[in-house]
DNA sequence: ATGGTATGATGCAACGATGTACGAGGCGGG
DNA sequence: CCCGCCTCGTACATCGTTGCATCATACCAT
């Protein structure tokens, strides 16, 4: 076992198995026409020297590194955790390695990812972006490959793949509307005009609400604020305080409803017998919640996946894909988890 | 704004430039003898020809790629999400960029990262390892840049951040006794020889007990099984089902400690009155959890913080560093976090 | 014999940047 | 007036690998 620091080339291990280095270069790549016992020398040779490929030069060489990058808000967010174990998952299996960035709303950040800024040394992009929206959409006009996740732009021009809000929400809604409830709340509403998951999830559940003829309360919605635990027990506390007597509330992601729900408890409310409670996002945590957390399951393998190979093949890596196939806007199927916050 | 499919090289941009391609590298890395109008001539080449420098080449050249490698288990595990939104974001400011790979609890893979398959494309190296334990202490005589994270291994030839899981664990039980609880339950025991935080946590958790004068009993104690929320409320079951009564539940992670208060609670068990909880490692549910959870926080932003500071002085980053000093075994300090579910 | 194909190994020129050495002017001081 | 120093630029080699073209031998079918 050769402890190299200085490295060992190529030509090194040729020198040593008395062979070319292309040779050597043929035997690491596993090239068809080899004398078995060429092949064992330098192989032994490799052992010996301590030998491993300089990537770096192969991917110069090649002109690609194998190397994707996934930019999330942070991953300290279980739906990115989620949604980055399931990308990196995927796309071992495609032989790709995740670079991870955080941009954590920063809109310069975001920029910089669509600025490919201090150069590119990645084949492809994942970008989930939050602050660079609709009106940066020519933006998204860049010359690499890039995959576009969540709501944030729409009709970009580069691949993108979404969840199904609106129709989410509407089932939230109408998952309540069909155990008989008539004052559903709504939390997370964002005021900003930007077209998000707040809206779109906004836009669901007041449909929903308006086909089953019940008009959208001002009492009963509330927002703004991170979609965060916290935010989702002080908006509880808001509409409680002023009188308002929900007997559901829909909330627009997990981390709202585990915090709303955290806070109907806490006032003695009965969940759900009381007050029914709904996420979305279908987290980890939901279905171990207390009481357990029914929620919209957005399909997040599926995205993983939809955006992985969307993304190779934008990269080339797919044989039979014409690369000048318009971009695609694809949808993941959702699920309604019915659990025991809305009685199941 | 070109939209170069086909890349710009330097060559291309001196050409349009006038200059020389050596002129074009140094003004791009901001050489400090340039004429103001050279600069200038070089830059509007650049941007006109939408010039980005290939990332890759320079690594070549250079011999260094600013990548580290962070492998976890997985991150689908709010412990270890956290734990790489720290280190993406200390490995930011260092001017570093992080690779995301999963080992998913296989030897294997985890034994692929010490052997550096496939070559590195990376400068250095953070690893978390479960079952690459202390029989392989010697297989982590590498020769590239690594920092052990975890207690899977102990005095292996490399530099080590750890937390402090027997002073955390004696801490969970101490703060159990300092509340008058007579009857400790112990869940999360790994009957492994193995060490891991398992046999650590158990070691500080009965070392703590036998302090307080308190024998193990083994109908108090629970394991094995992978510390997810469905063992916790799994164990916990099987401690109540055969007619034992803890007054306190010490839990050595926080998922199963969430997993078993879901169970107390459903089964109608009031916690803390009848039974207090507490877990480990603070993730974010536990301040959020209903009832908040008591935990013990190992620092985790202080691990990430030094190991990638360790990783760049193997990496030869840190002026001043002498690259032979011994490797250091450091260990990150813990705070007891106390919360509802202790009767805080 | 002759040509054709399968096998086995090689040499050379890239990939796109940077380090080193050096050259050519301008200018101030001895 | 020459030397040496500061500016500003350039040429060339080099980082470690792989693609392409080529060469040599062996074997088979004509």
């Amino acid at each position: 076992m050769a402890r190299a620091r200085e490295s060992v080339t190529m030509n090194d291990v040729a020198r040593a198995a008395g062979v070319s280095l292309k040779t050597v270069s043929n035997v690491v790549n596993g090239y068809r026409y080899l004398r078995p016992e060429t092949k064992a020398r330098v192989e032994a040779a490799i052992e010996s020297l301590g030998y491993r490929v300089n990537v770096t030069a192969r991917n110069l060489r090649q002109g690609r590194t194998g190397l994707i990058k996934l930019v999330v808000p942070e991953l300290r967010i279980p739906y990115f955790a989620e949604l980055a174990d399931s990308v990196v998952e995927v796309a071992d299996r495609r032989g790709l390695v995740v670079l991870l960035e955080q941009h954590r709303y920063d809109r310069e950040r975001e920029l910089a990812v669509l600025r490919a800024d201090g150069g590119q040394q990645v084949d492809g992009v994942l970008f989930s972006p939050v602050y660079v929206g609709q009106d940066d959409v020519e933006r998204f006009d860049v010359d690499f490959p890039l995959v576009l996740l969540g709501e944030s732009v729409f009709g970009a021009p580069c691949d993108h793949v979404s969840m199904r809000n609106v129709e989410g929400a509407r089932a939230q809604v109408e998952h309540m509307v069909a155990l008989g409830r008539r004052r559903i709340a709504l939390i997370g509403l964002n005021e900003s005009p930007r077209v998000s998951s707040a809206t779109l999830r906004y836009k669901g559940a007041t449909a929903a609400l308006a086909d089953a003829g019940m008009p959208v309360d001002p009492d009963l919605v509330e927002g703004p604020g991170p979609w965060l635990r916290p935010t989702g027990a002080r908006l509880m506390d808001r509409i409680l305080d002023r009188g308002a007597r929900p007997d559901a509330v829909v909330c627009f992601n997990d981390a709202l409803a585990l915090g709303a729900m955290h806070q109907l408890i806490k006032r003695g409310v009965k969940v759900p017998d009381d007050i029914a409670v709904i996420g979305f996002d279908n987290v980890e945590d939901a279905e171990y919640a207390q009481p357990t957390l029914s929620s919209i399951d957005p399909g997040r393998d599926q995205i993983a996946t939809l955006a992985v190979d969307m993304l190779c093949e934008r990269m080339g890596l797919v044989a039979g894909f014409a690369p000048e196939t318009a971009v695609r806007e694809i949808f993941a199927d959702f699920r309604l988890m019915a659990r025991e916050s809305t009685g199941a």
